[in-house]
DNA sequence: CCGTATCCCAGATGATACTG
DNA sequence: CAGTATCATCTGGGATACGG
């Protein structure tokens, strides 16, 4: 699979395994959220970086922003059917690392004791 | 998921969804490969940073490395149990990606239109 | 064949301050 | 509230050459 260096998969890929992109969909997956709780959901983000994904998730059709235009407005970020199959599937990556971590911290310090 | 900013999990998933870990992961999971196919495989990766990657999946007991000590010496990567069930995760996620990066890719050009 | 050792860089990330 | 602007940083990754 991606057996070029820059076709369309690996170009998604390796946004989708940046830092932040991946988390970003993962909190979108129980429900929208404004653009504050999703900072204040994902500690160490900042505003500026929230901000870049969530362009770049846009433009990519597996986010939805909608404003309503209130004083001060009020901007809500949802999920598309299109992100919610992608969400599905980071959940899936992301909650064997959330249970397995422990095993894997335990490999680390056995492999690095034996070296 | 992921609270706190230096986690097991996090710390995990940093290194699950860096450029070539997962990747890497992927190819192994038919089956055990040898250093020069699995460089091979990944086009435009240098064999500096597979080696790095993969001295990292072996510390963190994802991948198992075997050498036969002929004349010169045969360096075989497999999975390991838990980096089979990482790799199926991984899978999941990737193929996803493969299939639908052109709907993707779609849905930037109309945005990217729309702009 | 299977790497390691150097040196280097772009681009992702961060801190801070400011605005409609 | 929801961002932008600006500048600084930092590290994953790349090129090249060499070694067991």
């Amino acid at each position: 699979m991606f057996h070029s260096e820059d076709c369309p998969g690996r170009v998604l890929y390796r946004h989708v395994a940046s830092r932040w992109a991946g988390l970003i969909v993962l909190q979108l997956w129980p429900g929208p959220l404004r653009f504050h709780r999703l900072r204040d959901a994902l500690p160490g983000i900042s505003e500026k970086v929230l901000a870049q994904n969530l362009r770049e998730l846009v433009r990519d059709g597996l986010v939805d922003r909608e404003v309503e235009p209130t004083r001060p407005p009020q901007v809500t970020y949802s999920l598309t059917p299109l992100g919610g199959e992608l969400a599905a599937r980071v959940h899936g990556l992301l909650t064997w690392v959330g249970d397995h971590a422990p095993e894997v911290l335990a490999a680390r310090e056995r492999h690095d004791r034996a070296s």
